[in-house]
RNA sequence: GACCCAUUAGCUCAGUCGGCAGAGCACCUGACUUUUAAUCAGGGUGUCCCAGGUUCGAAUCCUGGAUGGGUCACCA
């Protein structure tokens, strides 16, 4: 709503109402309050006792919040205020009050905050609620909110005014708090690993470290584009050459691409870097910090996520590519097959393909259209093709595929990780392949990047390296069906 | 990017065959000192998403557009 649109009649009142305040002298925009509880404080202190108990005890209590409900019944009120923690119920006394403040409370809005002093007391009807013996305004609402029992259902209103959503769904704050508990339980668990927290920058010269397009923008001053990050990679692996031989970066990354209910523009990502580790230790790492985070946070490694029941129990599954793809389609890759052969076997089972396409892009491809989606439980999908890993170690005993692993749950990739190329020479070439891959029309394929490959050739430790997306992982803990459920501000269209 | 669905009061939603724009909550007036989706009496507050078209007459039918949701595609 614009400045210069006509109030309608609901607003109107509410800006008479500001009026009539500060014609009682009463600051409809207070200042600074004391309280001693919070609502749910004072439920868990007094819920479970008796009327009578509470009575003897005339615990006084001072609290505030936004008035959610009122009832008023002549010259005694109740009302619901709701904090951070919850809502408890007020009664107000005309004859407790006195007039003035009883006339301010009974005129108060649905909305405003209010801060109450009174004592602990239990209603004939059971509820654990605070008798007031002063009422202070603290800010006045000018907006009626949404409706108080249906509360407020549209999706679009949900994420574009979250703050409506906050105060009208409290399963909502709750799946944030979460959110914030995930991320905090990661840290620690990483920090007491003895990994290293670092910032790296948001703007690259070279959008690499995986294969997505980004968003471009322009330095003014330097008079050069920069690309928002696609991906955490290629500076955290600058810092183990380094010599900081456990880095983790916790940060936004942006990619240019579709949004659905699993793709958001900008998103979080974990990515972390092990000197001396490889894609086997990072396996054991990424299943302990997981179930780690869910017994933390949730107080269980068993989780309902879309009506499966998820066991993050370990040990995890953990399965070649390969033979994944064999268990379901019956085709092994793993033997020596021509580009010809399997572009042959994938128009035989119905694996959509480009012409482009060689033989690991169609083993990928295979794995994707057939096996990802019945990744239920978690797995470890080890063993992927190079073509399509142009920054994973290859493997010693069959170069076609590389030391990599993708960590599956409820049909979701969940993590990405790999043996770390530390070879400037292979890195390279591969290199060159992608640069290659583009001129061929992938415009997702990994730009060469000189100033990586000079740190690489002063010498990388082995090191194994991992990404997890944070938003998935959200998603998965707190049975989130869409990533905008886990993001306070989803990207969405400019309304105008 | 493709397809399907939705858009009516501040919010949640009805609206029949094309015939005066509706309900509940919220809000306003009054009653009510342990209520709790408080109750009782009275009051309807609107760019029916937008722009065209058909029609005596459009929230309703047609065309185009906007926004959102879902599915697919792309990806994480």
């Amino acid at each position: 709503m614009t400045q210069g649109e006509e109030l309608n009649e609901l607003l109107q009142v509410r800006r008479d109402k500001l009026d009539q305040l500060r014609e009682k002298g009463v600051d409809p925009f207070g200042r600074k309050f004391e309280r001693t509880h919070t609502a749910q404080a004072i439920l868990d202190a007094f819920d479970h006792l008796s009327k009578e108990e509470i009575q003897e005890k005339n615990q006084p209590a001072v609290i505030a919040g936004r008035l959610m409900s009122k009832r008023k019944q002549g010259k005694a009120s109740f009302a619901h205020l709701q904090d951070q923690s919850g809502r408890i119920q007020i009664y107000v006394r005309k004859d407790e009050v006195g007039e003035e403040q009883y006339e301010t409370f009974t005129s108060a809005d649905l909305g405003d905050w209010l801060g109450v002093s009174g004592t602990v007391f239990k209603t004939n009807r059971g509820e654990t609620s605070i008798k007031a013996t002063e009422i202070t305004f603290l800010s006045k609402s000018l907006r009626p909110l949404p409706e108080k029992f249906h509360g407020l259902k549209d999706v679009e209103l949900r994420y574009r005014k979250r703050y409506l959503d906050l105060i009208m769904n409290p399963e909502v704050k709750e799946t944030f708090l979460t959110r914030s508990r995930i991320i905090s339980a990661m840290r620690r668990y990483l920090d007491e690993q003895g990994f290293l927290e670092v910032e790296t920058p948001t703007m690259h010269t070279i959008p690499g470290g995986a294969a997505a397009r980004p968003f471009i923008t322009h330095h003014n001053a330097l008079d050069i584009d920069l690309y928002m990050r696609i991906a955490i990679e290629l500076h955290l692996k600058r810092l183990i050459v380094g010599g900081i031989e456990r880095v983790y970066e916790i940060g936004r990354v942006y990619r240019n691409e579709g949004i659905s209910t699993r793709h958001n523009p900008e998103f979080t990502m974990l990515e972390l870097y092990q000197a001396y580790a490889d894609f086997h230790d990072i396996m054991d790492l990424t299943e302990s910090l997981i179930t780690h985070i869910a017994q933390e946070v949730l107080g269980t490694d068993t989780v309902q996520y879309a009506g499966h029941t998820v066991q993050l129990g370990q040990p995890w599954a953990r399965k070649h590519m390969a033979d994944l793809v064999k268990e379901h389609t019956g085709v092994d890759f793993r033997r020596e097959m021509s580009d010809e052969e399997a572009r042959r076997l994938a128009d035989e089972h119905g694996v959509e393909i480009t012409p482009a396409m060689t033989f690991g892009h169609i083993l990928n491809e295979f794995f994707e259209q057939k096996v990802e989606e019945k990744l239920i439980q978690p797995t470890f999908v080890y063993g992927h093709p190079l073509e399509i890993s142009p920054l994973a170690r290859k493997n010693e005993e069959d170069p076609r595929f590389t030391d990599r692993f993708e960590l599956f749950i409820v049909g979701r990739e969940h993590a990405n990780a790999f043996t770390e190329l530390n070879d400037p020479v292979d890195q390279r070439e591969r290199f060159e392949a992608q640069v290659r891959e583009k001129s061929q029309g992938n415009d997702e394929a990994h730009p060469m990047d000189e100033d990586f490959l000079e740190a690489l050739e002063y010498g990388m430790p082995p090191t194994g390296g991992l990404g997890i997306g944070i938003d998935r992982l959200v998603m998965l803990l707190t049975d989130s069906a869409s990533i905008r459920d886990v993001l306070l501000f989803p990207t969405l269209r400019d309304q105008g």
